[in-house]
DNA sequence: TGCTTGACATAAT
DNA sequence: CATTATGCCAAGC
């Protein structure tokens, strides 16, 4: 089984409401752990009118993955904001409190 | 079909 | 905290 762009889109579709998922840990769901650049290298494909919830997708650091252009990253954390996460004062949030458990 | 590119992660400096 | 180096591999050309 080869993994694309697809099953990636597969595993961000699945992220519940107001919880946020690292690249490595959707990576691991996808089934190409360690292979976190898959996770963003597909996202940056993805049109702007996707029915994906990118916004859910976050780095290691619990912070917004610096993207090439300053707009979109604020478009992210107001849609994360809309959903209920609380930025911190260094644009973090507690990731034991809003990180995805699949458990 | 061979090379370059990346919304990353981790470790070292 | 910023920079540098390395791993890894599909997509795009």
């Amino acid at each position: 089984m080869k993994i694309g762009h697809d099953e990636i889109y597969e595993v961000i579709a699945r992220i519940p409401s107001r919880r946020v998922a690292t690249y490595g840990q959707i990576a691991e769901l996808a089934g190409i752990p360690g292979q976190a650049r898959r996770v963003g290298y597909a996202l940056s494909a993805l049109a702007a009118d996707t029915s994906i919830p990118w916004h859910r997708v976050i780095n290691a650091k619990g912070m917004i993955s610096p993207r090439s252009g300053s707009g979109s990253g604020k478009l992210q954390r107001l849609l994360l904001q809309k959903e209920g996460i609380v930025f911190d004062s260094s644009g973090r949030f507690d990731l034991t409190r809003f990180q995805w458990r699949t458990g």
